[in-house]
DNA sequence: CATGAATGAGATTTCATTCAT
DNA sequence: AATGAATGAAATCTCATTCAT
């Protein structure tokens, strides 16, 4: 009945999929970091995405999906950021500082993912002795970063150490936006926090100088 | 005519009652700074008291009082610590350190009690702009510092201002905690961190200080 | 410890459980005909006879049985008045006359016993068409009206047509004041519901007369 | 550009979403109607509709908005009843005459309806002297009896008269049905109560002459 | 594919009943 | 005997998930 062409469609088709996952993407995105991801329901989302309840789960196998594709979208987007030096760096400085910035500019740019990732789940995480219950896109993110620092240190750095690192440097941004969020303009912020910054980058290189 | 025997009674009973509720309380604390307020249930929390499910609605109206109460506990405990200095402070920088001591103590005694109040929830509440929302107890937790520091800056400060230190101090505690969290120990942290606390400090009046 | 004697003290005690009974029991038929028997709780009731909740299973052994105590007083005091004609009946008229007379007195004078029997409770009962389920004092009530009329019919008269007298004369005193209640004064009521009385006694004779 | 098919497909969802909500509302009449409303359990109810516990909270907010709604509808077939007059009433005894009618049929072919109605609930309801807490459903039955009956009364007729009508009509009527609810056959009914019915509606003309 | 009505497991909450004081 | 804190079975209600259309 319906005479919609079969032959060319596809590539139509696949389109409209993907344009209907990401809406679902963004709402569930701005819903979880809105009211958190326990008390965000499914129906939150679709509402947010206009799209069907039953819409969601062609694209996720269920709500935890959804929670663990939309942690490893933002901690892959974290990722790229990190990788993207604008200068080569020369000191364990200049990579600590460009973390600084990377997760600055996450913040500012990605601010829903930002939250999703280090608004309370990320902490628990991460604080939890024993790596084994860290999930993939978390270690993945501890991997990167302990990549990039790992040739300016003593060859055998402790693991843990590492793990300590990537936590000051995510939970001093997150203190960090605290100014950020609250309405302070870009000026105000750049120079009123940046020898806060600064003091902050030498204290992580004492940390992982000893040893 | 009535003579009700309630003198002698009802000490016993009382410090039964006041016994129960501070053994829900704990359990609940535990539970919440745990798992997190949403995905705690009432019997994870009865359970780990050791008791039935219906003595939790003896004492809290509902699961949302209990949180409320706890968090309106630790804003308290916070408040305490905020108003015990150990010297006359001279200085806004006297009042400032006592701040990030005040806080560092309470996290490290009340642990559980700081993630209730600053794992998600406070910074979601703080960053919404207008304070109308902002529960009581957390304005409380705002007046407190603002009390506090209004004596060190120019009479007509913007009390917005005020709002963003006290969200700066709380999101910088956060991420000062990620270092202590994971495992170093005193020592440690009193070398490595100290500096980093200090250029805080400083940042903190410059930001102040302008108008 | 308690010297209070013991030996002359059993009537004193006997009276003070008699008193205690007696205030649960009003306390209860109170809060059962303003909310109902279901939405009533022990301890509505126990807080309205100021009383603790414990005490009332010192008196009743559950809450069913306390309903079933109010439920065989008040067709005691009910049957009570059916015994009581002023003057010697002579006919059958006289006897339901009587009989409308003695509900509308229970009812003025008792009326949340009335409420407590006749709201729902006994409609509900007395309809089934199968007697097994009635309970004994629904039962009473019944052979009460029953042993009153049947020496003025014919001699084998059908239970189910007393049931139904039962029943009709409740249902119209029920709906009889809905008259009274809504604040007409005696005078009122004695003229104007008088020949409806009349009328409704002659139907129920009519009624009884037929075989 | 979103061309929502809204049109065509809703038709039968919404036929089915009908039935399903009208297989509930019969259920829960009959749950209703047989045990009360306060011991009827939701559960009774999907049961009975051979639907899921979840169903019900689809289709009303929760178990009171059910009985509120389930009111209204009963409400509303018995307004319907009063307005279809079978000839032109003439005189307010044709107008009561057929109130009572009206009340007879409804019971007739609605009985649970019925029994929700003025089963307990109604009573307590009508005898509270300030209407304020009547609920708007049964305000808008008193209303329709107030407006067939004004016009054939003495202008200024006082409001609080009409709802003693009312009461009344309501209290005869539920008195009247216990005749009728227990068996006996419409011959019965008709030749034993017709008196009574004429008897009533002189009554009421009684009452509402005098002033 | 998209939909949203239906589902029921599991959460919250109520309340009759028990029991130590 | 009186009490009321504690209890847990059973009620209400929520929401992630399924499935017929």
């Amino acid at each position: 009945m319906k005479n919609k062409p079969k032959k060319t469609s596809k590539t139509r088709s696949q389109k409209r999929v993907a344009k209907t996952r990401r809406k679902l993407k963004k709402a569930a995105l701005g819903v979880f970091s809105e009211k958190g991801v326990e008390a965000a329901t499914v129906e939150d989302i679709t509402d947010k995405a206009d799209l069907g309840k039953g819409t969601l789960y062609r694209h996720f196998a269920d709500k935890d999906e959804m929670v663990f594709t939309l942690i490893e979208d933002a901690i892959e987007h974290l990722i790229e950021r990190l990788r993207s030096y604008p200068d080569e760096p020369q000191t364990l400085e200049d990579v600590l500082e460009h973390f600084l910035n990377a997760h600055y500019d996450f913040f500012a740019e990605n601010s829903e993912e930002f939250i999703l990732l280090f608004q309370g789940r990320l902490f628990l995480k991460l604080q939890s002795d024993t790596s084994e219950d860290l999930e993939e896109p978390y270690l993945r993110y501890l991997g990167e970063i302990e990549s990039h620092v790992s040739q300016y240190v003593s060859p055998k750095i402790d693991p843990a150490k590492i793990r300590r690192l990537a936590c000051a440097i995510a939970g001093f941004i997150s203190g960090y936006f605290s100014f950020a969020m609250i309405g302070m303009d870009e000026d105000e912020i750049e120079s009123s926090v940046k020898p806060l910054r600064k003091a902050f980058v030498r204290t992580l290189c004492t940390f992982l100088g000893r040893d």
